[in-house]
DNA sequence: ACCTAAAATGAATGCGCTTACAGTCGTATG
DNA sequence: CATACGACTGTAAGCGCATTCATTTTAGGT
């Protein structure tokens, strides 16, 4: 028991100043001649106690150098005050450190970087601690299990989680899936679900390139992999196209491998080497892609937005410092990371078997240089998406 | 007694299925039909136990939705596998929020930010997940004593806690101070630290100036808040100015209130409006500071570098991509965030007592268009800075 | 088949804290 | 003056898991 420590523990003030083992409340309380009861009501609720036993109790704590254990206290209070992120690691080290040798810092702005400042933020502003991980692979000790063990809730970039080990989890605690629809539906449709209006986004941005630019012959430049978002891009771009009467084939024009610079360039030379009739618009699955083309198109000597328009999709700081500047889709990540905290919240507070929400942020066209639109900055700006 | 749950708990497994209360171990070692030390071994030194019987317990793990809880582990074995961050919150929300509106981005790239992937990545390598903080106040329910109490060791931003706090939390685990000397040097002695060769760096970019392009009227815009690294980039100014025979005043030439672009437009504007013979070189305390002076300086009617130098400091994406390209120094964030979780690891596995560490991180003079090196891009770089 | 060492498992204890519940006083009421 | 009540404080029982030690199996050897 440890209440046989009582009897001996602590010769003196002096010595206990040199202690060798973490202090606890029961060290406290000895201290300060209280029980650890009341050590824990100076924490957890101090106007519980008398100002003068508060005193005398915080004074022992400094002296000590006493922190309340958070594992002891989650146990005990079955919950944490933390919430967790787990994504993807994208990031291959080893190219990230050529980049950085070679200035590439651009890649530095990563989708993850803004998610994890805006949970952050928010999650602060309800009293939580954030819990970041990128996960690697599954089994019962993987990164998820571990941080799903420590917090109260957590939210998850889509595909990065096996699905029947999030199922799992998510009985017994808050999941909030971040972009990406909900795969397959069938197991993962309990989840809470953040996407972004990736559809009504390309959507908008291509009828304002037909509409108002009157382009004709636009040609799309997608990527292999099929991620749901980039597909959602892509079939608002075909909408978009099919409503202003303007006849493109049911397939990108052209998928690269990756959604880089280097991958952009090489686009485009491989685009204008094709016969026909040159496209009068270049329209990108994402920021990195078009600024590649912007380089490109340059070294061939055409000119942007006179001789053939560019757009991107992210919104990415880059994309406004080109030149010209692109014309892009934002794509409110930060806030996506507060949406993600509000909605795990609400479920620790209370809304525990509600219905499972899905929310769709909103984003927005930025017309700049590269479709033709000048200075009209305020005019030419709009949200979209449905909530 | 938990124990006396087995009697009546689960009067099938359909039933279990829908357990409303979170499963433990007792209840799959009940499912599993072995004692819970087992199921904490499949856990914990899966090779310790039967194939046969590891398999049954994963699969009623499974079938009940069973994730070890990290409290009661962390509780039970004495470390969390969770290493900490405390920065502070530099953002104003509501200024953020007008940036954003205001597409001016670039904001998103934080010091922070970096520091977090640096962290991220190496405490991964290592087994460990991140928690992060921002931190606000003080007192005994402040963040950081609750970040203290749920990792095995930490990193803060220096500046962002009180140091008597500090020096309490670190008696009993370990703690990296990052950026910014220690201080006083009277209580914190004993923590790690890590900083960046502020002076070093400064010296040499402007011995550059001096030694390679001629330069003998040089001005130095510092800051009003004098933060340890900004006056250590000044004394790394003096000294170079004074040992290349460059007279120059004991002060920074100016002052600015905050180190924004905004502030460094505003300084271009008074140190031309000042009587005497103008600078050929403005040296700017970081990066901010020095684009906005670009800006200045063009509406001006100046050229930069042919009728005045410009340089900044930190090496943020911005400054490749201003016109002309911005010299400067950058800081190693992202290494500065690993060899953080280094040194933590370190005391973690063994070197407790270990004299205190103090590492200088070196910087990397890039020497770009603004201070008039053209593209002898390999050529124009070195590193500085002792170890 | 029998004995021994090694492997696998179980029983029991405590990690440090929260939290009913049960006192203990001191003081306002009847 | 006894009773009640409120403000504090102490007692004790876990929270869910790791781990030591004792016990049971199993494998190995002869």
């Amino acid at each position: 028991m440890r209440l046989q420590s009582y009897a001996c523990a602590y010769p003196s003030l002096r010595e206990s100043l040199f202690v060798s083992t973490t202090p606890t409340v029961y060290d406290v309380a000895q201290q300060s001649g209280v029980s650890i009861a009341t050590v824990s009501r100076v924490y957890r609720n101090p106007d519980s106690v008398r100002v003068e036993t508060r005193e005398r109790v915080l004074a022992a704590a400094r002296a000590l150098g006493y922190v309340p254990s958070g594992n002891a206290r989650g146990l005990a209070s079955r919950s944490t005050g933390v919430l967790g992120l787990c994504f993807p690691d994208y990031s291959d080290p080893d190219a990230e450190a050529e980049a950085i040798e070679a200035e590439e810092e651009d890649a530095a702005t990563l989708y993850s970087d803004q998610i994890i400042r805006g949970m952050e933020r928010a999650a602060r502003r309800h009293g939580y601690a954030l819990l970041i991980a990128a996960s690697l692979e599954g089994g019962p000790e993987s990164l998820v299990a571990k941080v799903a063990g420590r917090v109260d809730g957590f939210a998850v970039l889509a595909r990065t989680v096996p699905t029947q080990e999030l199922e799992v989890i998510s009985r017994r605690q808050p999941v909030v899936m971040l972009a990406g629809p909900r795969e397959g539906t069938d197991h993962l449709d309990h989840l809470d679900h953040i996407e972004v209006a990736n559809f009504d986004g390309q959507h908008e941005l291509t009828r304002h390139l037909i509409e108002d630019h009157g382009l004709r012959r636009p040609a799309y430049i997608g990527s292999a992999e099929e991620s749901p978002d980039v597909e959602a891009r892509f079939r608002g771009y075909l909408a978009a196209c099919r409503s202003g009467g303007v006849q493109v084939s049911d397939e990108p024009d052209l998928r690269v491998a990756m959604m880089t610079q280097a991958e952009g360039q090489r686009a485009v030379d491989v685009l204008l080497a094709r016969e026909g009739e040159r496209p009068d618009a270049l329209v990108f699955a994402n920021d990195q892609l078009a600024v590649g083309a912007l380089h490109a198109l340059q070294q061939q000597g055409l000119r942007v937005p006179e001789d053939v328009v560019v757009t991107g999709f992210d919104g990415i700081p880059l994309s406004r410092l080109v030149r010209p500047a692109l014309t892009t889709v934002r794509q409110p990540m930060l806030r996506m990371g507060e949406e993600a905290v509000e909605l795990l919240i609400k479920r620790l507070t209370g809304a525990r078997d509600a219905e499972p929400v899905s929310v769709m942020l909103p984003v927005t066209v930025v017309r700049r240089a590269s479709c033709g639109c000048g200075r009209e900055k305020d005019a030419g700006r709009g949200r979209h998406g449905r909530h």
